[in-house]
DNA sequence: TGTTAATTGTTATAATATAACATTGTGTAA
DNA sequence: TTACACAATGTTATATTATAACAATTAACA
């Protein structure tokens, strides 16, 4: 079976919430807002968001339980994935920035542990917050 | 008030075991095994951990939701941390590499944030699964 | 000693996530 | 086209992780 193309029906009501909040998203919030489209069970939300997860359409801010849809077309089928997040207004933006991911793409562990994956979470105040 | 120097006697108990088994360990397992300390409830346990992720003792892993005693005699207060995570037997190590924590100190995002926090987690195989 | 903050104890509940199982849909190849 | 395999769905129940609220106690210190 050839890889999937096309995104089934709870998984394509899922991304279109996801990418037109535009902000980190909790799992039983998206629930909440795709009710009136069918859906009904906390189950059929995380189906969803694994399998968008699995293709990289989406990403789980791990220290916040939510969910944001991928800015940088696909972040190598989320394999790599950098966070900056505000600790006073929880704004969350997606870090692009070849020179990171080049540097913690070829670290290399002094256990010699081959990655294939990482999840690299910034915290600290935004421009509009560190002024306040 | 001085900076605490000593432990409470909760903080104590949650500590001692999470030294004790020395690998990470979820909420609800600590206080599976100290109930015969006394501690009755999840608070308890969940304000242990709080206090000690806070002073740096411990570190929470946030893709497993479990903790785990720092290894580096505590990373500036817990404010940078990295951690390589076995996929097939879920090993975990804190990884101290005074290279990788300069580079992400100094790091600087296009946004003009300034970060005084972070936390890495990479993913792989180990030794161990990698030959098998 | 009186005052403040930290810690504890306790019950209840909120928030996040998965198990189990039956059913339906979809792509592929004989 | 039919049969197979796998992906996706629907549904109910339950497991796991974490916090709210409030009262009581203990520790630090001016
Ligand atoms: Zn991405
Ligand atoms: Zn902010
Ligand atoms: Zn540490
Ligand atoms: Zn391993």
């Amino acid at each position: 079976m050839l890889k999937q193309e096309t995104l089934s029906k709870n998984q394509q009501i899922v991304l279109d919430y996801i990418e037109k909040v535009n902000e980190p998203i909790k799992a039983y919030s998206i629930l909440h807002n795709v009710q009136k489209k069918g859906i009904k069970a906390p189950l059929q939300v995380y189906r969803a968001l694994d399998k968008l997860v699995e293709i990289g359409k989406i990403h789980k801010i791990e220290s916040r339980n939510a969910f944001v849809a991928c800015k940088n077309s696909n972040c190598q089928i989320s394999k790599a994935t950098a966070f900056s997040i505000c600790e006073s207004c929880e704004e969350v933006s997606e870090i692009s920035d070849s020179k990171l991911s080049k540097y913690l793409k070829n670290f290399q562990d002094k256990a010699g542990m081959k990655f294939n994956k990482y999840n690299l979470e910034f915290f600290g105040l935004c421009k509009k917050c560190s002024i306040k």
